[in-house]
Formats: structure tokens, sequence, C-alpha cells
DNA sequence: CTTGTAAACCAAAACGTTTTGGTTTACAAT
DNA sequence: ATTGTAAACCAAAACGTTTTGGTTTACAAG
């Protein structure tokens, strides 16, 4: 048996609101009572059920995060590594977190409402925003808090970190055009995320700029994974005239596209060009490395576990929206485009 | 305010103690009031108070798993997938899955007290055991519910799932033997990984029965991680007299080899073989792609989670310890050793 | 000797459930 | 008219805390 408050107040011989103020700290306690509740609370290995401290406060010192993530097989770098960030910070604070897996859909908001409504979190935690995005528009309309990885059109206060990846994306286009690219082909998931949205309209501003326009032709989509990125780069090789550059629109995709080119017959980084996004660590150990623009995942992660904490303890937030600048690594994925095409 | 039982019980002008069994469909309470209590708490949204629900009847229905992982940057696809893994579980069952971070050492066993004794869970997902798993010995001490991912020596009934490296590596030096390897270097992790031991053993039995003895200075410890991988890799290739083939003891770490090969100027599977160990989905991908074992991990987490159910509900396990078969994944990475050394 | 005040303590209520151990009602059997 | 039985219901206790609204004691001030 697991020893309860009362073990510790008949032991010391005090009563059980005393013990209770005790271990609190409360001022109407003398030092010497503290002294021994704590000692004895020690020894007993006494440690506060936390199912009855939650049900007499009604908070729940606990964050929640349900993965958007669709069957098996989902092994993007940029979860565990965005889980590790939320998790850290949250241990660092006392919190728990609380894990669902629900793929984006129908489901979804009943998940969401079960949660709340069961009273399991104190707030969420939202990655991978979506235009129009169901899982805020619920939360919004119930007051409930929580704190996005990415913007939301429309919804300029609500409270989020984001990359600015509509810059980062003008400076890949910026240094493929330097390189001498003209005919760009790119590799883009679903237009309901919002990153997407941001980062394909980065990339199109950034070749206009140069007076280059990206046809709707030369834009597939792909479904975030390796293998959405090797089909779709396979695509755009086989294609009479292929572009000189592939454009991913995330890491994953990019070590995708990579692959298929060298299994045309291509040398990456000379016959053709291949940038990502993300900075995901593998992408230093590709071959070749990759060339990408840097997102800082992990403190993402602690920054947004932060903020959501502040927010449930009712804590004032120096900042409600965050958008944090990129950079652009360049590594040996791209070069200039080999000109023999006739 | 979130509707109670207790509203619900005015509305329909019956006691707590109806509702309650109402939608417990216990079979004292007519079929007329349990469905005018189902209807009525439809139609209030009412969904149970967890922490009370909890509080009474001593269970938790949240299962725990403590990530042993160190510092930020982590991302090893095995965590994510496998925490997909036991996630989907979880939820079809209708359990919560707490996730912590905590690196493995002294603290470590301070954060699996914790929550056991606050009640937080009903049972742990332990992963990457270790020889003399304090965690293990831990909850073994007090008699908690838990299911391993990984063997334990002299843990021989403890529950567990694994795959039997052992065998998947002797498939790995048969392999390498057939294809005319005699000089292999090898990078493992520390020996204080169970699966560690595990691999190395089989890699040994497998040489040996070829007359092939694994000399200990060939083989190098690596951390796991990609940059590991590439580290003693390079190492190894620097050597005077360099190995033929290199044998990773995970997939990670065989792509920072790929790469540390590739950076010496080398042909991977033609001057130099690389094998890995997992068959992580980007193991397909590299250049040239990863010749690995096979070891099903979003399933994996799937058994355990069911079989860690399966205890604390108290229902009876058809087997306690499953040990898969592995299979050898052959690709390009691995071919003929190119014998011009003098 | 009263009154006031501060320090130390505590009984009981409350949180929202589930479960225990009943009671009430209706009706059939004796 | 009593007894038995089954169906439907329910009051109160229990889970382990925190919090409310006190009380008791000691001692100083008037």
């Amino acid at each position: 048996m697991t020893t309860s408050i009362r073990d510790i107040a008949e032991k010391v011989g005090k009563s059980i609101t005393t013990v209770s103020r005790a271990l609190h700290d409360y001022d109407d306690v003398s030092p010497e009572t503290k002294e021994l509740v704590r000692k004895a609370a020690q020894e007993m290995g006494y440690v506060a059920n936390r199912q009855a401290q939650l049900l007499r406060q009604k908070s729940t010192d606990t964050i929640g995060f349900i993965l958007p993530t669709f069957g098996p097989r989902f092994s993007d770098p940029f979860f565990s590594e965005f889980l590790a960030g939320i998790g850290n910070k949250a241990a660092d604070h006392g919190y728990d977190l609380l894990v669902s897996t629900c793929p984006p859909g129908e489901k979804e908001i009943r998940t969401y409402q079960y949660e709340v409504q069961s009273n399991r979190v104190d707030g969420f935690i939202i990655v991978r925003t979506r235009v129009d995005d169901a899982r805020i528009q619920y939360l919004n309309s119930i007051g409930f808090p929580f704190v996005a990885f990415g913007r939301v059109p429309g919804m300029d206060d609500m409270p989020y970190v984001d990359e600015n990846s509509d810059v980062g994306m003008q400076m890949i286009a910026d240094y493929l055009v330097e390189l001498g690219h003209t005919h760009i082909g790119c590799i883009a998931p679903s237009m309901e995320y919002t990153f997407a949205t941001h980062r394909m309209q980065g990339l199109r501003e950034g070749l206009r700029f140069h007076g280059i326009d990206l046809r709707e032709q030369d834009v597939l989509t792909g479904d975030l994974t390796e293998k959405g990125g090797y089909e779709r780069a396979m695509e755009l090789i086989q294609r009479p005239y292929r572009p000189t550059a592939i454009v991913a629109l995330n890491d994953l995709m990019a070590i995708g596209a990579i692959s298929a080119a060298q299994d045309a017959g291509l040398v990456v980084g000379k016959d053709i060009s291949v940038t990502g996004f993300d900075n995901i660590p593998l992408s230093t150990y590709t071959h070749p490395p990759l060339t990408t623009v840097h997102q800082p995942i992990f403190q993402i992660g602690n920054m947004v576990c932060e903020m959501l904490i502040k927010i449930v303890k009712g804590m004032p937030l120096e900042e409600k929206q965050v958008l944090l600048k990129p950079s652009l690594i360049k590594r040996q994925s791209t070069g200039a485009p080999f000109l023999v095409e006739k």
C-alpha cells in the first residue's frame, strides 16, 4: 500500500489538515512541525496521489499533444524531435505530457473534445497547422488554452511559434538563381498545411523577383515522406525537359528525390540540384549532403511548451506570436546547372 | 461548467447512483431509464471526469513510457516509430499514454518511483533494456507491471518482446562471408545495452562458424547516431589495413558510415561494404540503399502495449516472452570485396 | 480580570465518481 | 394475510487530497 497523508498525520500525531499545510509550506504551521512532517513524509516514501490532488484543485498539470499521424510507419524525425522538445520542457516545469495519436479528419475533433471534457489536460499543443484548422477553431470556440507550431491565416492573435519559412524559401530561390538555375521543379505537400502555403509563396516570390515564373506543371504534390519525394522526383526527372533543380518542401522528400535522381543515373549537385527544408540531423549524412533551411525543431518544441505552461498558469506572455528567422544551410546537393541540354 | 453526473440525475429525476449504473449498463436499471439517462447525457455533452473516476477505482487507465534519451537532438526514427506503435494500440483500448523523458542514469529510478507512487500509471513500457537494468530491478522488486522491448540476462520470466538479433547478425555474417569478406570492422554501441550484446554475439559466432575471428581492435564503440557512425567508420577506414566491410549495429550508424566512406573517396558496395540493423524506412533511400536486418518496430510497439494492457487488466497472456524471427534485407551497400589490397 | 492578538492547530466540506448495502414496490405463491 | 422474490431504485460511504472557516492556547495590553 502506498502511504497517504493520513498515515503521516497519524504518525506525527497531527491532523490531516496540518500535514497538508506543512507539506505546502503554509505559514500557519510551526517550523518544528513542518520539519517533523517533512521527515516523516520522506521516511515513509510519501508521494501525493495525483488523482486526488487534481480532483480537488481543478487543474491537471498535464499538457496534451495529439500526433496528427496516419497509419503505421510514421518516422518523421520532425515529430520525435519536436516531442522531445515539448517533453523536456514539460518535465522541467513538473508537467506531464499526455500523447495520443489521431489521423487528421473527422474523428480528430472528437478526440480533442473528449480530452477536454474528461478533464484530462490543461492545454494542447497543436502541430502542423492547417488552413481552416478545425482543431484550432474548436479550441478557440470553447476558450481552451493551446499554442501552435505554425500560423493559421485569419487567426492572427492566437499564440504560436513559427519559422518565417516564406523568407527561408526566398533564400533557397535566391541561391538557386544565383547558381544559374532557371528551370525549377518543386515537390510540395498538400496546400491545406499552412506551412506549405508559406513555403510555396516564398519560393514563388523569390523566383519572380528574379523574373522567373514557377509553372503549375512543375509543382507536384508529395506526402512528406521519402517515398513520396522519390516518386514525384522521378516523375520530374523523366520529363523530356527535366528541371535542373528540384526544390522539396521538407528534408525527407528531398532525400527521396536524391535517391530518385541517383537511380536515374544523375549526379546530384552536378547534373541536378536538390534542396530540402528542416535541416534534420540526417541531412548532413546524405550523399551528397543536403542543402536546406534550418529549423530548430527541438527549441521550437521548448518554446511552444513554455508558452503553453505560462498561459495555463495565467502568467503574462512576453510575446504571443513568435516568428523565427530561418537560415540557409548550403551543402553539396546543389551546384551550377550542367548546361548540356541542347 | 462541465456537466456532472449530478446534473443528469437532476434532469432525469433519478438518483446519482442510478445514473452512474445506467451509464455503466448495470442490469438493475430498467431499459427505459437507461435510455433516458443516455439521451440526457448525450444532450448535455456529459463526459466523466477522469480524475474523479480514477480516484475511486484505483486504476489510471494510463500507461507510462519514459524515453531514455539524453539532451536535445534525439531524432532516432526508432523512438518515433515505436512510440506510434504503442500510442495507436493504447488508443484502441481506451488507454492514455503518458510520456516523459529522462536520460539513463541516477535520476532515472526516481522518475519511475515518482510516477508509480503518485499513482499516475498502471504500468510501464521499457525500451532499450540494459544489462543489470535498474529500471527493471526496481519495477520487479515492487511488483509493478511492465513489459520490455528487449531481453535482460537472468530475468528470463519477465514479459518482453524482442527480435532474435543474434540470428539476425549471424545472417549478416553469413552473407558477408559468402560475398568474400574476411576482414570486417564493426561499430557497436555500449555493451550495457542487451541488444548490443546479442548482436555482437551473433556476429562473432556467425563469423567464427566460418573460421573468422573478429578482433577486438576491429570493434569500435559508437553512440547509435549518424555522427557516431561517421566518426568511428572514419577511424576504421583510415587504418593502414582497412576492413573490406563495416558492420554497424544500427541503421543510423550505418548511414554515418556510408557517409564517411564516401567522404574518404570510396564507393560503397564496391570498395567497401556497409551493413546496418533495423531497416528504418530511410534505409531504402540511402545511396546506395542499405543492406540491413528488418525489425518491425511499429508492430513490436503494438505487441508490447497489448501485452501490458492485458497484464494490468489481469487477463491471461498467451505468451509472456516473444522472440521474433529476423530477416535479412539485401541491398546495394554490400558487394564482393575489391581485392586490390596487396 | 478582561480583552485583543498572534501562533498553531484542526474538523468538516468539497471535488465527481463508483460501490456497498441496502429499501421500496409489485406481484405471485402459500 | 403472510411470505418470497424479482425488479428498480437509492442514501451514504469511500477514494486522498485541499480549503474553508473556524477553535484553542499563550501571552501582552488595558
